[in-house]
Formats: C-alpha cells, structure tokens, sequence
RNA sequence: GCUGGAAUCGUCUAGUGGCAAUGACAAGAGACUGUAAAUCUCUCGGCUUCGGCCUUCGUAGGUUCGAGUCCUACUUCCAGCA
C-alpha cells in the first residue's frame, strides 16, 4: 500500500511539523524515527523486542540483501515482511550509501550507466545502476523504496557536487521510469552538500520529477560539521512539497533529531542507537553531576568501571524494558562479559530514547511549544 | 634422595650478549550519524622541561664495555628415576 501522509499542523514559531502516516490501515504520526535492520534485522533484537519500543518503520537495504540472501529468495520467501517477520512498514535504502561508505578504499567505480563496487564479502564485483536497485526493492516489496543516488563525500567540492546531482538527477528518472511495484512508494533524494543554491536547485528538480516523498542525503558522512548538515537541510526543506514526507537520511543523534524537526523534517533513520549500544553506550538527556564540576552528559558508557555498582536504571523516567527492569550494573556485567543481551537491552533503550523524543517533539508541536522545547532540550 | 627442565610487567607468553623487554588476554579510556562496525583507536613499570632519566625478567654473587640472556650458589615449581 502506497504511503499517504497528512500534515496535521506545522508549529508557529519554527518549521516543526506533526503529521500522520497511512499504511494501509496501519498509522503512525511524524516526526518519527526509523530504527535500522540493514540486512533484515535490527541487529540483536527480535521484532517483537523492535516494536516494544513502539517503532514504526524500519529500515532495510537493498545493497545487502542483493548479496544475501538475494532479492529472489526474499521473494519467495512472499517478500520482506513475511521473511522478516515485520508487520509494520519497510524502508529500503537503495544502495546509494554503500557507493559512498565502500569507496574508501577504492572499492567502487561511479560511471554514468552505475557503479562498479568490489564486493567486501568475496571480492566479487558487482554492478549497480538505478534500474537494477528499483527492480531489486520491488522485488523485496518494501513499503518506500528510495531512488539509487550518489551519496559524495563531505570533503567534495562545489564542481564536484554540482555533477553529482545531475547524475543522480538522471538516476532518479531511469529508477523511476522502471519502477513498477503499485503498493509500493518512491522516494527522490535531495543532495547538493552545504551550498544553498545547489540544494535548491536539487530540491526543485527532483520535485519536478514527482516523487511519493522526498529525503535529503548527504548530510551524515564523515567529517561533516553539524552547521554544514543543519544548513543543507535548511537549504532543502523550503522547495519540498508541504503535503509530501520529508526524510532526513541517516540521521542522527539526539539533537540532530531535534534541529531536523526544527526544520521541517518528518522522518530520520540511523545506525548510532543501535551500533553505540552494542558498544556500551546507552543515550541519556543531560544529567547535572551535582559531585565535580555540574557537567553534563548526553552518553554514558556502561563499560566504565564507575558503573560496576550503580544499581540504578539507565533513566529513571524511561519507560523502555531495560530501564524498567535492570540496573547500570547488570548491563555493565554484561557488556564487560560480551553478552549479547547486554547489547539488546541498550539497543532498546537507545531506540526507544529516539521514538521516545518524537513523541515529546509531536507533543510540543501540538501545543505550539516546540521552540521552548528545544531550548529546554537544549539546556538538559 | 638422584637426574633433567623451568622461574619475565594482573594472567599466560616471546626473548640465548645491546632490551623498559614480544604477543594475547585482562584492565583503563576514546571514537562511532541512509551499518564492510557486537568494530576500530589509544594507554597499560615510575618520573619527565619529551631530550631523556630512574627502577625492572625468583634471590644473592660473578664474567663482560654491556646480562632477562653466560657462570656459581641458593629458593621454589615441574618431569623422570628411586
């Protein structure tokens, strides 16, 4: 079922939107955030587990599962939910990233037909263009595809940009003109690095080719400043349709979340929730250390040996399963012993922290509020 | 009791004349933004004005310009024989 979205109002003082989501009969409210399970999993957590953390969307990705298992073998499996196991939407990334995150070490091509890539697994080499990345997303039958794009570096110039986006332009009819899943939805990306009339004119054209929804890329590869990200979604957002999802891709940490909203953005996904909780991270609001010098965290890292005997919760205001039921302590032990259920409990405090500052976001968006809620954000 | 062998930084371990001394684990910390990431990086004897200085390889002596490395004795452990 194609994705239908409401803007239900847009706060006063800033851009922040709250909007519905229709899936059918399934619906969600935005701004939301997308949990990651690239290869049809969010890593250590059962569905179950995923949607105890009232996720919506997921995410999954084209480039991976074209390896493994095969875009054939999801398909017969009767598509992406039923061999995951997901009731809910499905977000596929079209590989787009990987010709950034794998060229570090030269092991792509970009050619105007599509990109050459070394497979990491076996060295195979691979061809990707933007026909092959929508007849693969159709086959998986997620609910949004998204147009194969390049994804250029942060350290690209102007020159570079400039092309890039006609390219990926040109990518984005080609995949469109062969996409031919009905109930499914399709997304164009908005690129143009931190230049305001290269966004713009990104914006514009891709709008121009009529797209379901509308993600601004680009914004989360290395070195970015976060001025530079903040910008280019500043520089986006004004020529994207009012009536049509806006998806900030990759995005992002807890305040990046908040200055997306800010900016009118309805939907993120991102690694870090879950990648930082199998590295001992949980996410925190700020946390006033009355002891030293008042100092304020928005991270703790449980494998810190000052942890060994907090037998408090992560948040005690949290309502997720791990703070609910288990101490610092214990997920201190368990990280320390490399248990995955240490890694699963901080996965679903991380996701549910991010899920859980939409809802305070929709919330102040509703009562007109959401720039004082920033400002307290903010100050946490 | 005799004959071999062995003792190294929390643990195991490399080292047979130039060594503050290998590697692994443990430990301490950091990084991570459309997942080549349950990964990676740094620290891990003490002091330092960052050039060094000091103290370290079971204990005590010795040989040598120089000893974790060679010699002697002792201590402890292991194996084999009684």
């Amino acid at each position: 079922m194609k994705v239908e979205f409401e803007l239900i109002k847009t706060d006063r003082a800033t851009g922040a939107r709250l909007g519905k989501v229709r899936f059918g009969d399934q619906e969600y409210e935005t701004p939301m955030f997308m949990p990651v399970g690239t290869q049809a999993t969010v890593k250590t957590l059962s569905p179950e587990q995923v949607k105890d953390c009232r996720a919506g969307i997921i995410l999954a990705n084209t480039y991976h599962l074209w390896q493994r298992p095969g875009e054939d073998v999801v398909a017969e499996a009767g598509g992406l939910h039923r061999f995951m196991n997901w009731p809910g939407p499905i977000l596929t990334d079209s590989g787009g990233y990987q010709v950034f995150s794998l060229a570090r070490n030269k092991r792509k091509d970009i050619t105007e037909e599509g990109v050459h890539f070394k497979s990491e697994l076996n060295g195979a080499s691979l061809f990707l263009t933007p026909e092959k990345s929508i007849a693969i997303q159709n086959a998986l039958d997620s609910d949004i595809a998204m147009s194969f794009d390049e994804c250029p570096p942060a350290t690209a110039d102007y020159h570079y940009l400039k092309n890039s986006i006609e390219r990926t332009l040109r990518w984005a009819e080609r995949g469109r003109s062969v996409h031919n899943n009905p109930h499914q939805s399709l997304f164009g990306i908005v690129q143009g690095g931190p230049y305001e009339d290269l966004r713009r004119w990104s914006a514009e054209r891709t709008v121009a080719l009529d797209f379901d929804g509308y993600s601004i890329g680009g914004v989360a590869n290395d070195d970015e400043c976060k001025d530079d990200m903040y910008k280019a979604v500043e520089y986006s957002t004004p020529y994207l349709p009012k009536d049509k999802l806006r998806y900030l891709m990759g995005v992002g940490e807890p305040v990046d979340l908040v200055e997306g909203v800010m900016r009118g953005v309805d939907l993120f996904d991102c690694v870090s929730p879950t990648r930082l909780a199998r590295h001992g991270n949980a996410l925190i609001y700020g946390v006033k250390d009355a002891g030293i010098s008042g100092y304020k965290e928005k991270r703790i890292n449980l494998k810190n040996a000052r942890f060994k005997r907090d037998f408090s919760p992560i948040e005690p205001d949290c309502d997720c399963y791990c703070c609910k039921n288990y101490t610092k302590a214990y997920v201190h032990h368990l990280m320390r012993c490399d248990e995955t259920f240490g890694a699963t409990l901080l996965s679903i405090h991380n996701i549910r922290f991010l899920i859980r500052l939409c809802e305070q976001m929709r919330e102040a968006i509703k009562a007109d509020r959401f720039l004082a809620f920033r400002e307290e954000f903010l100050k946490s």
